[in-house]
RNA sequence: GGGCCCGUGGUCUAGUGGUUAUGACGUCGCCUUGACAUGGCGAAGUUCCCGAGUUCGAAUCUCGGCGGGCCCA
């Protein structure tokens, strides 16, 4: 576990591990159940618990998990006390009769009214007991009357207590009939259910019997199905301090936010207090002894700890109720999370706290333990400690199979990390990780994004090693103010200086997924496929700027190295290594500082111009593969015509580069329109502007562009203003609100010609 | 039955009221390009689950339905 977790390059600080098996750790727990128990949170008493059967042990609620099962829904007739009448139940738990203390209706249901009050006959032993009315009976349900059963379920035990209703303990630690069921004692539930349905069918009492989905509570451990009994126990009281719980998690950062509400709607749902004693061998024993004479519990002193009850004396040499002065020891043990409900109070030292550990800044984990790990952490720390124990809490969703379904063995679905990491490395597997989801959704395993995570790093090697053939050692000390920078140089730093910035803050937000999605487009599209491909002729050449663009390439690449540390730890480091260690005091990547987005070279002017400049070599690339051209093949003559005279200006400035990228040997950039026959296809509204301005009417004004003809339009704008009538109305737009689509024709002519329209470009290429 | 979340090309997925809906995988076509053909360029493919409402404008907000997931009863 923990060198796979070491593999996997999780950043974990192991000189702190702790195990909650630790004398010294469990020392802690039961001092935190001795404080808790002198404060009244912790007591001993008999209430109705969840118990396993199979494991023979009480369980909390939040160790129930619950299947879809089928059942069976048998109609059962009860006899009215001293009439010749009978009322007919619905019950899937025939075994329970015996246990049937009360019969209940819906207040006020027309069927049952008149007999509330009366008294009916249980069978199959006929014990006689009253017909009440309660809101909780769903009319609806079987035959709109339920048998209350001590206990059935856990509305039985609500009605129990409401009515002070009789508890008959009808089934054993074992889950077999007691000597409550009679003749049917020493059954199993199982044998029971039949043994009583014969019976009744004999007797003429069973109506029928009908199949039912329904919901079974089990063991999270075994799969059994859970029942409900009595038995001492002890228990936290969790159920008053619900308002302080759902309070204190409000004052907590949740990511995602609808997170909160799940652990506030579980707080909320919670009937019982925590039942905290277990059944079971191994764990941290309940640091207690009883009065063999008088029963009263003896709770061990503080200095005591750690204790063994079973080994070790109570503090105390006669029981300070009755005198007696022979004691036995506690059997039962602590539920497991009394140890992990202290985790992050213990790391940081408690009972001395250590304030740089407290409160953790970080509590991560799945959707799943929303209602155990953080809500134990929570409830145990506010009342140890009076305050939350986390200040943000990380909710991260299920892996799935590639089916999209949870991972099973017997579904066949299941990848493990080592076989996923061994394919492709760990780099690759948490790349998947980081995007294959947004932060809190479940993320079906994808052995194509690990690929494609595999790909990436095998793109920015090869763009690394490329660069680090140019790169010498004085490039690092480079004097930024002194470098000949061309515009595509000031572009990509921009670029990388606003994805620093980007990435920190969604790495702040935990938006991992935006963060690593952000690197991988600018690394792959905007610096491999753009920026290295348009200044290689700088590099070859003999180029007064060739030092700029290493410059350039040197702190593009080291920079998202450290973007990507968190990311691919191994292979970061491998590129830094290979890069930049030499020139740096930080003997790793993982030591160095992160990099810090400098508005300096924040350039919206040369990200405007290259952003052009990038569109018309990727024009020129399509141009040259829509005629099936070799990318190296050079071009005799281009000529790109903008009626911008600012954008023209602009791109008289990357006109090498352009040139320089895409092999053209004589490249003209003119304002104006070529000589060429042109044709307005559309004048299209751009709804951003005209929608805010004219309200209800923007309706009308698309429609009167869509039916004039576009040429008469462009005609018109060209003058400076377009009026337009529409629905009996006047409207005046500016050529800022429209778009013009323009199609230059190429016919006779001996150019082939492209149009942009988005910022307005033709662009004419000499054919050969 | 309740709460929370989700429904987007063949598959998975991003999407925060505004032009032509993001990306990956897959499919098809083309290109030796000087780090990467394990690469690049391009094409086809989406009634954004359905219906109503709010709005000048809805994948996005509201309501209802249908379907799914998780948690609970």
């Amino acid at each position: 576990m923990r060198e796979e977790m070491n593999s996997l390059g999780f950043s974990i600080d192991w000189s702190t591990e702790y195990r909650t098996m630790d004398p010294d750790y469990y020392r802690r727990t039961q001092l935190s159940f001795v404080q808790l128990y002198k404060r009244d949170l912790i007591y001993r008493g008999e209430h109705p618990v969840n118990w396993c059967p199979r494991c023979e042990t009480a369980i909390a609620d939040a160790e129930v998990e619950y299947e879809d099962r089928e059942a069976t829904f048998s109609y059962i007739k009860f006899k009215l006390h001293g009439e010749d009448e009978y009322l007919t139940i619905a019950t899937t738990r025939p075994e329970y009769l015996p246990a049937c203390v009360v019969v209940a209706v819906y207040p006020g249901d027309e069927r049952y009214g008149k007999h509330v009050g009366k008294k009916l006959e249980v069978p199959p032993f006929g014990q006689v007991v009253e017909l009440i009315e309660d809101h909780e009976v769903d009319p609806e349900f079987g035959t709109g009357v339920v048998m209350v059963c001590t206990f059935g379920d856990k509305t039985d035990v609500r009605w129990t207590k409401r009515y002070k209703l009789p508890v008959v303990k009808l089934i054993d630690e074992k889950g077999n009939m007691s000597g409550a069921a009679g003749k049917y004692a020493g059954l199993t539930l199982e044998e029971c259910k039949r043994a009583i349905i014969d019976d009744l069918r004999k007797a003429g009492l069973l109506v029928k019997q009908e199949k039912l989905a329904q919901s079974v509570g089990v063991c999270w451990r075994c799969k059994t199905p859970v029942e409900i009994l009595t038995k001492p126990q002890w228990f936290m009281r969790v159920i008053d301090m619900k308002d302080k719980v759902i309070e204190s998690a409000k004052q907590v950062r949740w990511v995602p936010e609808h997170m909160r509400q799940r652990l506030i709607d579980w707080v909320e749902s919670m009937d019982w207090d925590w039942v905290i004693s277990r059944q079971r061998v191994f764990a941290t024993p309940i640091p207690a002894w009883y009065c063999t004479s008088c029963k009263e519990p003896i709770v061990a002193e503080e200095k005591q700890l750690p204790v063994n009850p079973a080994k070790d004396k109570p503090p105390v040499e006669r029981c300070p109720k009755c005198g007696n002065k022979s004691f036995e020891p506690e059997q039962d043990v602590l539920d497991t999370w009394m140890d992990s409900s202290i985790t992050i109070a213990a790391h940081a030292g408690w009972p001395e706290l250590d304030r740089r550990l407290f409160p953790a800044d970080l509590q991560p984990n799945g959707t799943d333990i929303i209602r155990t790990w953080d809500y134990y952490l929570l409830v145990r720390h506010l009342a140890l400690l009076g305050e939350a124990p986390y200040r943000t809490v990380l909710i991260n969703g299920m892996v799935f199979g590639e089916d999209g379904r949870k991972m099973s063995k017997s579904l066949g679905n299941y990848v493990d990390t080592t076989m996923a990491r061994g394919k492709y490395g760990a780099d690759a597997l948490r790349q998947w990780a980081a995007i294959g989801a947004s932060t809190g959704s479940d993320i079906p395993f994808s052995w194509k994004d690990v690929e494609f995570g595999y790909r990436f790093m095998r793109k920015f090697w090869n763009a690394a090693r490329f660069a680090g053939a140019h790169l010498n050692a004085k490039i690092a000390e480079l004097d930024p103010k002194k470098l000949k920078f061309r515009p595509v140089d000031l572009w990509i730093l921009s670029r990388l200086n606003r994805l620093i910035k980007q990435t920190t803050d969604w790495l702040d937000d935990f938006q991992f997924n935006h963060a690593l999605s952000a690197i991988q487009t600018f690394v792959w599209h905007e610096f491999c496929d753009m920026y290295i491909e348009e200044v290689k002729h700088r590099l070859y050449g003999d180029d007064s700027t060739a030092d700029a663009a290493r410059y350039t390439l040197y702190h593009v690449i080291l920079a998202a190295t450290k973007l990507l540390a968190p990311f691919i730890p191994y292979f970061s480091e491998e590129v830094y290594q290979a890069h930049f260690v030499k020139d740096h005091p930080y003997p790793s990547v993982h030591v160095s500082s992160w990099p810090e987005a400098n508005e300096e070279f924040i350039d919206e002017s040369a990200e405007r111009t290259v952003e052009i400049a990038n569109l018309i070599v990727s024009a020129l690339r399509q141009f040259k593969s829509a005629h099936k051209m070799a990318l190296s093949k050079e071009l005799s003559s281009v000529e790109i015509y903008s009626s911008n005279k600012e954008i023209a200006k602009d791109l008289k400035q990357v006109g090498d580069d352009i040139s320089g990228t895409m092999r053209v040997s004589k490249l003209n950039i003119k304002v104006g329109r070529p000589k060429l026959a042109e044709r307005v296809l559309a004048v299209e509204p751009k709804l951003a502007k005209l929608g805010p301005r004219l309200r209800a009417d923007a309706k009308l004004v698309v429609q009167a562009l869509r039916e004039a003809k576009p040429e008469i339009l462009a005609k018109q704008l060209a003058k400076g203003k377009l009026k337009i009538r529409a629905g009996g109305k006047q409207f005046e737009l500016a050529p800022e609100d429209v778009r013009v689509i323009k199609e230059t024709a190429s016919a006779g002519h001996k150019v082939e010609v492209i149009d942009i329209q988005e910022p307005a470009l033709t662009i004419l290429i000499a054919s050969s």
